[in-house]
DNA sequence: AGAGGGTGACC
DNA sequence: ATTATGT
DNA sequence: ACATAATGGTCACCCTCT
């Protein structure tokens, strides 16, 4: 076996690297290498859970837990152990430290084995099979893993130390790491993008938000150095767990943050940690800075007025108009200026702190309001739609139908850089706003573009939008050609990204929503000019994000909502936009649960009923008084023409006192001739909506199970009980076969029942089941929240009861965003023994924490090869780099399917392969070779056994077991 | 006309 | 979809 | 708890190229 070659350097870091994780290789024979890497592959099991755990789980009080706390207890408990003297929280860590080493230790002492202990407990087989195992399994689990997630926790805040030291060593010593950094320039290795070595949170801001620190550098230096001080503290926050020395550390960062004045010794530690950083991004930070400078030059001074005043008075927060507002600002009535949303986004960006961004958007939509001409509600609205990234309300559906090829396509020809260099580029920037920004700022530009303006934006995404047929996609490109062309500073990053579909700021839908609320009620405030008093104007701010936000989601159309709120203002807004039928609400989102205990927990004394989980579409049908039926699917889009049949079927579902409605359904793929129903993957060989479907043509049949009405006659039933509406529904609705059903529904409430009904309905082919209170206010609808009163509960959530492979790493893709200069996704594949070849089964890309993924970097990234080893089948995919065939990982699936692309156990069921559905990473599996991992006759039994599960239970019509129906 | 890449929808 | 993370 | 952003497979549809 060759390992490919790498120059001297290269080694060395290596050799360095191997070191620091503690990665030991073994080898077992010549051709064989098995590295083990002793890291947190281990802590991470139970993923999110394990971070839970560190708050819920003190050593003392752990012993047989019935079952796993509910996330609400977590965190509760999380703020009290938060409050945790320091002594206790010493010597736990204390104690983790010892477990730690011993650990470590029985590694290195011991065979592959004895490392396993009961981690290896599905030996070296972990494909279980669900309705065997399972309980067996929940009961092992659940007890050790008490025991074992203090020292999962700790291990990573220790990790995180480790790199802080690190980089401290590196710094001081005669710069390895510079070594080893600037090895990327050296022209024989293989191009290793500079890679920031501290801990991922260090580098949070990253590459994109850089440039906006940068900024802010030249004009404000206490201002920097609060901020640097804050990243440290965050670092030294979770590195103090550990040794004292750190801890001295730790103090004075800490101090120094909290002054956000203090200089002197503090700096230099800061300077220490974050100059690798710098190093790195030296060069595209200088680059963009001079625009920037250019642009804050002239209130730098205010700023730190205001940067004081903001910190101490959450009133002042809310007004940060001048640092948002571009220089000269601009005229009422004139075009909101492009430039004034990029420099408020970079300001944005520039931060993690939620209610700063938010008072950040805040003024600027102010300033949007203040300078808009008396009745023009489309200045805001359409600032409004930048922000939130669309063009109109969802369910009109306008695409922009751009993607990145298209967008690298654009961006070459704009910036007259080769697709080569550009691609190489996002590698490296790991955001193609990053690239775009770049390659324009590089370019001389001999005449300065007239200024982009919000609308004339709008309105050329709208064209990009509406393009369609021969040569559209030229069109596009030559838009996008002359967007960037008239782009200064950091503008053109922020329309690549627009076009992209994510602007990446940390600003979402939820926020702006509430930055519209606030900007809202301080134009208000304006208007009459009144001064409220802190209190009262921090009450009407949340009232009004609270009306804004139940409102929209009652009625998501920016287009009503937003002329309503400036027409009326927050008072009388409830009153114009409500419930519409017609106009998708935004459907309530259920809770992932790990254990039935977890279940019971929440919902103890409440009454509350299951109710099977289809696996289908989510479908709200909206009926209104004059007979009209829409569709609309969980994203609000209308779904309308892709189911002309369910529009057909329905009236023959509706009893005669039903006029108009709204239920909230799934819509499920059905054989017409058995009554069973399909998997999802058949369901979504309907054809979509966008070609007029003909009921004739429709080859897969869907039926209805409908699980809540939220209106009815004229009547919004959102703030009704469960039980009511669920009675409503009954009452007004009746089953059709194979057309219409009630979601089947059990109101037990013992741990054996629900066991009991989960597995029956997923022996009818359902994914689980959705748990929901069935009184109180707790038992409303609660439009897009994701909220705790519903609870979905599947098998493959219950801890050590899902399907789970160990799999071979054989390929990765360069991350991006926030996993730039890691890989952000990574291939996989089974391993026949018989033809002694690897087949790819499906790519991976959740499941790691930024630790995780830093570590498999370091791991992988040695193993890369110039191309794809002879013994990989690998179908369709295509990594970015290939791996050496070493590293097995464990991963949890939901399903099993049959693959277009993937090739493992292709042949053994279908012609196709099969992949995984909703796989994502559990551990690294460092006691198996890449020869013991799972394969394809494994595979092809889960496969069969899955489909036999879900045939497995015998359905006749009215059987009668009461259910309205019989399934 | 058909193949193949790209995109966006669902989960 | 699942998952991790910061506030 | 909440919001955000990383990332998964599969399908149909559109556009482009052959």
């Amino acid at each position: 076996m060759t390992v490919t070659r790498c120059d001297a350097s290269v080694e060395s870091m290596l050799a360095a690297r191997v070191a620091r994780l503690r990665l030991t290789s073994t080898s077992i024979s010549t051709s064989t290498t098995v590295y083990r890497y002793k890291y947190m592959g281990h802590q991470q099991t139970l993923g999110q859970d394990a971070r839970c755990k560190f708050f819920e789980m003190p050593p003392g009080k752990k012993g047989p837990q019935p079952h796993q706390a509910s996330l609400a207890d977590m965190w509760g408990g999380g703020k009290k152990k938060e409050k945790k003297p320091k002594e206790e929280q010493k010597e736990e860590k204390e104690k983790e430290k010892e477990k730690e080493v011993e650990e470590k230790e029985e590694k290195a002492g011991t065979s592959a084995s004895g490392s396993v202990k009961e981690e290896g407990k599905k030996g070296t087989d972990t494909v279980t099979d669900p309705f065997t195992v399972a309980s067996e399994n929940a009961k092992r689990k659940q007890p050790s893993s008490p025991a074992k997630s203090p020292a999962r926790s700790a291990q990573q805040p220790q990790a995180k130390k480790r790199r802080v030291i690190e980089s401290d060593d590196e710094e001081g010593a005669a710069g390895k790491g510079k070594v080893s950094r600037s090895r990327s320039a050296s022209p024989a290795a293989p191009a290793e993008p500079p890679r920031k070595l501290g801990p991922p949170k260090g580098k949070g801001k990253k590459p994109a938000p850089k440039a906006a620190v940068e900024e802010d550098m030249e004009m404000e230096e206490d201002d920097t150095d609060a901020r640097e001080a804050a990243t440290v503290k965050k670092e030294v926050a979770a590195a103090k767990k550990e040794v004292a020395a750190t801890k001295k550390e730790a103090a004075v960062a800490t101090k120094v943050a909290a002054s956000a004045k203090g200089k002197g010794k503090a700096k230099d530690k800061i300077k220490k940690v974050e100059e690798e950083e710098m190093e790195v991004d030296e060069a595209a930070a200088s680059t963009s800075a001079d625009e920037g400078a250019e642009e804050l030059e002239d209130e730098s001074e205010e700023e730190i007025e205001e940067e004081k005043v903001a910190s101490k008075n959450a009133e002042a927060a809310l007004d940060r108009k001048t640092e948002v507002d571009i220089p000269g600002g601009w005229k009422v009535g004139a075009p909101v200026p492009y430039a004034a949303l990029a420099k408020t986004f970079a300001l944005i960006e520039a931060t993690t702190k939620r209610i700063e961004k938010t008072s950040l958007l805040t003024s600027l939509l102010l300033l949007v309001i203040e300078r808009s001409k008396e009745g023009d509600a489309d200045s805001l609205l359409r600032t409004v739609y930048i922000c939130i990234n669309r063009l109109s309300p969802d369910y009109i559906g306008i695409e922009l139908g751009i993607g990145e090829s298209i967008l690298i396509k654009a961006i070459g020809e704009s910036t007259g850089r080769s697709l080569a260099i550009i691609k190489s580029d996002l590698k490296k920037e790991g955001d193609l706003g990053l690239v775009a920004m770049n390659s324009k700022n590089m370019q001389q530009t001999l005449f300065k573009p007239k200024p982009l303006t919000v609308p004339f934006v709008f309105a050329n995404l709208k064209e990009i939008a509406l393009s369609s047929g021969h040569s559209s996609q030229n069109k596009k490109v030559s838009i996008i050609t002359k967007l960037l062309a008239a782009c200064q500073g950091q503008e053109a990053k922020y329309i690549v990204r627009s076009l992209e579909g994510k602007l990446r700021i940390g600003l979402a839908e939820r926020t702006v929503l509430v930055a519209l609320a606030h900007a809202a009620v301080l134009a208000e405030q304006q208007r009459a000019s009144k001064k409220w008093n802190k209190e009262k104007l921090a009450s009407r701010l949340e009232e009004g994000a609270h009306v804004v936000k139940s409102v929209y989601s009652e009625l998501p159309s920016y287009d009503k909502v937003v002329p309503a709120l400036l027409e009326v203002g927050i008072a009388g807004l409830q009153e114009k936009c409500k419930l519409t039928p017609g106009v998708p609400l935004k459907p309530m989102l259920a809770k992932p649960t790990k254990a039935i205990g977890e279940v019971l927990d929440r919902f103890e004394g409440k009454r509350f009923t299951c109710e099977y989980k289809y696996d289908g579409e989510r479908a709200q049908v909206h009926r209104l008084e004059d007979g009209t039926v829409g569709v609309f699917s969980r994203n609000s889009e209308d779904m309308s023409k892709k189911y002309p049949d369910l529009v057909e079927q329905l009236p023959h579902c509706i009893k005669e006192s039903t006029k108009s409605f709204v239920i909230d359904a799934e819509a499920v793929a059905i054989d017409r001739s058995t009554g069973k129903l399909m998997p999802f993957q058949e369901l979504s060989k309907r054809e979509t909506d966008r070609k007029d479907v003909k009921v004739e043509d429709i080859q897969v049949r869907v039926c209805l199970f409908a699980f809540d009405l939220l209106y009815l006659n004229g009547e919004p039933l959102l703030h009704r009980d469960l039980t009511e509406r669920r009675e409503l529904l009954r009452e007004h609705f009746q089953p059709v076969d194979f057309e219409f059903q009630f979601a089947k529904s059990s109101d037990n409430e013992s741990t054996e029942d629900i066991q009991a009904f989960l597995d029956e309905s997923v022996k009818d082919g359902c994914e689980g089941l959705m748990v929901k209170m069935m009184e109180s206010e707790a038992s409303h609808y609660e439009p897009s929240r994701r909220s705790v009163n519903w609870l979905k509960l599947k098998k493959d959530y219950l801890a050590g009861v899902g399907d789970s492979l160990d799999l071979v790493v054989v390929g990765g893709y360069y991350g991006k965003g926030k996993r730039t200069n890691v890989y952000g996704a990574f291939l996989l594949a089974c391993y026949d023994a018989d033809s002694e070849e690897y087949q790819t089964i499906c790519k991976i890309g959740t499941g790691f924490s930024e630790e995780a993924l830093a570590a498999h970097w370091d791991v992988l990234r040695p193993l890369e090869l110039e191309k794809c080893r002879g013994d990989i089948k690998a179908g369709g995919a295509k990594p970015d780099v290939w791996f050496e065939p070493r590293v097995v990982w464990e991963v949890l699936t939901a399903d099993l399917s049959l693959s277009p692309v993937y090739t493992a156990a292709m042949g053994l069921i279908d012609q196709r392969g099969i992949s995984l559905r909703f796989p994502r990473f559990i551990r690294v599996r460092d006691d198996k070779n890449a020869d013991d991992a799972t394969g394809p006759d494994q595979i092809a039994e889960m496969y069969e056994r899955q489909v036999l599960a879900q045939g497995s239970s015998k359905k006749q019509k009215g059987d009668g077991d009461g259910d309205d129906g019989f399934w």
